[in-house]
RNA sequence: GGAGGCGUGUCCGAGUGGUUUAAGGAAACAGUCUUGAAAACUGUCGUAUCAGAAAUGGUACCGUGAGUUCGAAUCUCACCGCCUCCGCCA
């Protein structure tokens, strides 16, 4: 959400962030809405004040007096209620269309509509050659009875899976390097909710848009798609202290997704599941663009940094405006090699918002000159368990059909050199 | 699931119908004292919003929402959350 005085002061901004966006809303719609807010509002302030002078003589009036002042005082009362429900109808609407104005996409952000315009900023890494045609995850899984994709969907429906065995351990050794390495960061371990209240997905922006892709329970809480939502909410109405800022949050968590709409995509294997794990990156910050773009480099750096450690060849995109979210000022894409679609698949995504979801989170901390002010919050993917480990397996095989296990992994995984 | 209790400012905590933004304390900030610090003392110390150049003034806010009343932190109802005991349970 964006402060309505920022939005009335920035038209220009605000309609070309709308335009950027692709967003569909009419900012005269809302300013002419929120004109009359304020003229309605004003009007019963003025009603409420006199009603309320009028009434603090009551208690030491006569019998008499009394009745004229209770007489006086009851078409006031009529005026402000008539007044109160109006500007109640006013702000259903306001509160609708301020929750669709889009935050302002960075001036570093290319235009464009979708994925296909996002920009290539940097590549790392030798693509795998092999002397032999690359199987995929899904293949070497089977070979290897890492996964039971067929048994996972008889059990738990389309897009279900069974981990097993080293491709079970492999989730494992993931969490546990990428934990240790963000503990040595400084980061926060956290284990957060995933089933969490309706409110909950508001303050985050994943709600009111994107309701049809979350789960939803019979007691109307929600299955969060990802950490960030409980971790930023760890901290809502609550006032932090300056000096404790940066937070950095390290937060695991399963994760769901209804993946509506994306029905024909990435049927087979574990791109694209309904459930998995993450560990997600969650920093709250002092109100300040520097130190926004600042974090939101290092939080990027930091996940190049372990793709290096996996050494897995990956490229990072910045994504243009059609593929950012609401909220999003400026968001990257990491994403990893994969050998048999001879493509890059997004296995992160490093963002940072400004004060938009705290602003609706209500999460603030004192400047040195006294003023409250929201904080800045960033986050990006540390480790996404299914997507990370597909990449792992394709780039790691052999001739021989056997995986060569990443060096950094080996001590999670028993010593062992290859899976097969 | 059953019974009872509770939710007040940055924090602790008083307040059960009338100038209450809300006692008291702590913290914080400024000052006096001190070579310096601590202690003590003095003072300042809510947020949001509207009007205004400002001084200032209006309105709202005591978990959230609705209601009763001329008037609500205080009374009523619903919801959310927390605590205690019982039951069940990993």
């Amino acid at each position: 959400m964006l402060d309505i005085k920022f939005i009335r002061d920035n038209q220009d901004v605000v309609r070309e962030a709308i335009r950027r966006k692709a967003v569909s809303l009419d900012l005269n719609e809302l300013i002419a809405l929120d004109d009359r807010r304020r003229e309605v509002q004003s009007s019963a302030e003025t009603i409420r004040a006199e009603q309320k002078r009028i009434s603090d003589k009551v208690q030491s009036a006569t019998p008499e007096e009394r009745e004229a002042l209770l007489a006086e005082i009851r078409p006031l009362k009529e005026q402000y209620g008539i007044k109160e429900e109006e500007l109640k109808e006013i702000m259903v609407k306001w509160r609708e269309l301020m929750l669709s104005v889009p935050n302002v996409p960075d001036m570093t952000v290319p235009d464009g509509a979708s994925d296909e315009d996002n920009q290539e900023i940097r590549t790392w890494g030798e693509k795998p050659q092999f002397s032999f045609t690359p199987k995929d995850h899904v293949a070497l899984c089977e070979l290897h009875d890492l996964a039971d994709f067929e048994r996972g969907s008889k059990v738990a429906g389309f897009r279900g899976y069974f981990m097993k065995n080293e491709g079970a351990q492999l989730f494992f050794a993931l969490w546990q390097f990428t934990l240790n390495y963000f503990i040595e960061q400084g980061y926060t371990p956290m284990i957060v909710p995933s089933l969490v209240k309706r409110e909950t997905l508001f303050g985050t922006g994943y709600l009111p848009q994107g309701e049809e892709d979350l789960y939803k329970t019979q007691d109307d809480d929600f299955l969060a798609g990802t950490a960030e939502v409980a971790t930023m909410s760890y901290y809502s109405g609550e006032i932090l202290t300056k000096a404790d800022l940066p937070k950095k949050f390290i937060a695991f968590s399963p994760c769901f997704r209804r993946e509506a709409g994306a029905h024909g995509k990435d049927v087979k294997g574990i791109i694209r599941v309904h459930e998995f794990f993450k560990l997600e990156q969650v920093l709250l910050s002092e109100a300040n663009h520097e130190t926004s773009v600042r974090l939101h480099e290092e939080i990027t750096a930091h996940v190049e940094n372990l793709m290096q450690a996996l050494k897995l060849p990956y490229h990072v995109v910045v994504n243009c405006t059609g593929d950012l979210g609401l909220g999003q000022v400026k968001k990257y894409d990491i994403e990893a090699w994969m050998p048999s679609q001879e493509k890059y698949r997004e296995t992160h995504s490093s963002s940072y918002f400004h004060d938009f979801q705290t602003r609706r989170l209500n999460i603030r901390y004192r400047d040195d000159d006294g003023t409250l002010r929201y904080v800045h919050s960033l986050n990006n993917t540390a480790c996404a368990t299914s997507r990370l480990p597909a990449a792992i397996l394709e780039n790691y095989q052999e001739a021989d059909g056997r995986i060569r296990i990443p060096d950094v992994l080996r001590p999670y995984m028993g010593g062992k050199e290859y899976i097969g």
